[in-house]
DNA sequence: CTCCCGATAT
DNA sequence: ATATCAGGAG
C-alpha cells in the first residue's frame, strides 16, 4: 500500500518556496570540467562534500584529464584521497574508470546514462548526477538526502531509491524538474537533516507530512 | 545481504 | 561511543 503523499498543488507550492529561497541551486562539489565532476561524484560516496573538496582541491590542480589521472597512478592517487572514506576502492575505480575513458571514449565523459553506468565505480545515482549537472538533463539523483526528504515529506515515498526516483519523475512539475534534485539535496543537508531535523526553520513545514516536528530551541 | 572506511557531528 | 556522509560492487 502506498503511504500518504502530497497533492499536486502542494508539490508545486513546495518547489515554489524552495526555488524562492535559492533561485540558482548548484552542487557544492568543486570541479573544473566534466571529467573532474565525474571523479568528484565517485569520490563523494558515503562522504561529505566538504571532505571531498578538501582532497580534490590539490588533486585537480594537476589532474584535469583521464590521461593525467592514469599517469598519476593508483598509489599516488591514494595519497591524495586517503582522508576520504572507502579510499582504497575509490582509487582503484577512478584509475580503471579513467583508463576506460581513454580506451573507449576518446577521453570524454559519455553523455548517456547507460554508458556512464558501465564505468567502474559509477552506479545509477552517480550517472544521474553527471547527466543533470554536466549535461543539463532532467534526471533525479536519489542519494541519502533525497531518499530521506522524499519519504519524510510525502513528495515521493518509497522503500528503495529506484522507487523514489520514479516517483520524482512522475510528480515533480515544470518548471522545477531541472533543479529539483539540487533543492532537495540542499534542503536535506541543511534543514531536513537525518539526526536533528530543524523543522522550526523549514519553509515547507506546513505542507510536509513528517510527524515528529522538532520544537524550536529555547 | 555484506564489505569498503576517514572525518565530523551529536 | 555512535550515526552519518551526494554509493557501488560482489
Amino acid at each position: 500500500m502506498a503511504s500518504r503523499q502530497l497533492t499536486r498543488p502542494q508539490i508545486f507550492e513546495m518547489f515554489s518556496r524552495l526555488a524562492e529561497a535559492n533561485p540558482a541551486p548548484r552542487t557544492e562539489l568543486e570541479y573544473g570540467n566534466d571529467y573532474q565532476l565525474l571523479v568528484a561524484v565517485v569520490l563523494s560516496a558515503q562522504a561529505t562534500d566538504v571532505g571531498v573538496n578538501k582532497a580534490t582541491r590539490k588533486l585537480f590542480e594537476t589532474v584535469k584529464t583521464p590521461e593525467q589521472m592514469v599517469a598519476l597512478g593508483e598509489e599516488a592517487l591514494k595519497q591524495h584521497i586517503k582522508t576520504i572514506g572507502l579510499f582504497n576502492t575509490k582509487a582503484k575505480n577512478v584509475i580503471a574508470l579513467s583508463e576506460a575513458l581513454v580506451a573507449n571514449h576518446g577521453g570524454e565523459v559519455p553523455r548517456d546514462r547507460d554508458t556512464l553506468t558501465e564505468l567502474p565505480g559509477v552506479g545509477r545515482k552517480t550517472a544521474n548526477v553527471v547527466m543533470n549537472t554536466a549535461f543539463g538533463e532532467e534526471t533525479f539523483a536519489v542519494d541519502t538526502h533525497i531518499f530521506r526528504v522524499g519519504n519524510r515529506t510525502g513528495l515521493a515515498p518509497g522503500k528503495n531509491v529506484l522507487i523514489v526516483e520514479k516517483g520524482l519523475e512522475k510528480k515533480v512539475p515544470q518548471p522545477f524538474r531541472r533543479d529539483a534534485h539540487h533543492w532537495l539535496i540542499l534542503h536535506g543537508r541543511y534543514v531536513c537533516k537525518a539526526r536533528k531535523p530543524e523543522c522550526w526553520r523549514c519553509v515547507i513545514e506546513d505542507i510536509c507530512l513528517f510527524r515528529d516536528k522538532t520544537p524550536a530551541p529555547t
